[in-house]
DNA sequence: GTCTATAGCTCGATAGAC
DNA sequence: GTCTATCGAGCTATAGAC
């Protein structure tokens, strides 16, 4: 067994493909290159092209729930937990510029495609969803946590798919400030005092 | 000269295959079927796939200037010019669950071929950016006429994006909704008595 | 587990008959 | 202006040597 599995290194190398060239357009010729083996001997590794895709949606759902589990260790309050979530758009501004965001742009190409996956894909979204809903519903929201958190992606796919149309990141900046202040808005509004 | 000019009848089919499977997944094999024309005769009218997509763009950047103009014939009132660009999400609610936002898919899916044509794709967003900026600026909002253009554009695009990642009309109307109400309230907070 | 070789197909693009 | 025939390249996927 080598030191990283190949497998592991595949899937790795598929993901960043997939995420800078699109899916469709990713050959395995491409793969093989940026992991330095074969074309062929891909196939002792994977059957097909989508199950080298369904390996990548998998591993980006491990490193999301490992990443929301994260950003809850490092802080008990539910709007510093959100603050984060809206943070990833500033720390990751010059590859959303360039690609657009990960998960909104692999979601709308499978759906062209009609792809068999793209439900599978679309679990990347709902975690997000799901895991903010819960914030908001910490924060007191819990009858409209679901429509928050759905805005709150909204927004965030919205800033994200223009970042990329005009290259441009300081569009990123002034949503993400936007996006807090809506936050804070948020929060002074559903304040019960003594409670 | 048939009935129908035959370059129009392709830039029509082509554009349509372009926005339901994407640019790069569309061959001449499809876009000669859905013309009912052999492949090879293509050649007569395009010399190569890249002049069929700068045909399409060229053809929507017409159609998105008629509508502006029209949507300026059929209401004098800014507001309703601007209600007129949010309801676009209602009327197309079925294919953009379906395809996504035919603007913002093609700028994202061109960015990540890195094509030449890209920046020519993004004046379809300037348009309306632009068209919307001068709306605002008729409001009385002309020093945060770009900015509140570029807010609202945002908001179509992350509402676009979620409906089709989860094939969902519905959440195309809460949005819509949402955005009533938010440029509602931009107005009211505008209004200067006796102005 | 990694390699080469190659099958079988589709792609964009060309040439030439009618 | 439309057709058929075809090229060369690239693709996914397979077979088999090492």
């Amino acid at each position: 067994m080598p030191h990283v599995d190949t497998k592991s290194r595949i899937i790795e190398a598929a993901d960043d493909l997939f995420y800078r060239q699109g899916y469709d357009h990713t050959s395995f010729a491409d793969i093989a290159a940026s992991v330095g083996l074969s074309r062929g001997n891909f196939y002792y590794h994977f059957k097909t092209k989508d199950e080298i895709l369904a390996g990548v949606i998998a591993h980006r759902l491990d490193k999301t729930r490992a990443l929301l589990a994260d950003w809850e260790r490092s802080a008990d309050a539910p709007v510093t937990r959100i603050l984060s979530f809206i943070d990833i758009l500033i720390m990751n501004r010059s590859r959303i510029a360039a690609y657009g965001c990960p998960v909104g742009t692999l979601c709308s190409e499978l759906a062209k495609l009609d792809h068999a996956l793209q439900a599978e894909a679309g679990k990347l979204f709902t975690l997000f969803r799901d895991w903010l809903a819960r914030q908001f519903a910490a924060l007191g929201l819990g009858d409209r946590s679901h429509t928050l958190a759905m805005q709150l992606l909204s927004r965030s796919q919205g800033a994200a798919t223009l970042a990329q149309a005009f290259h441009d990141e300081t569009f990123l900046r002034s949503e993400v400030a936007e996006m807090r202040r809506w936050l804070s808005e948020l929060i002074e509004k559903s304040e019960v005092p003594c409670s």
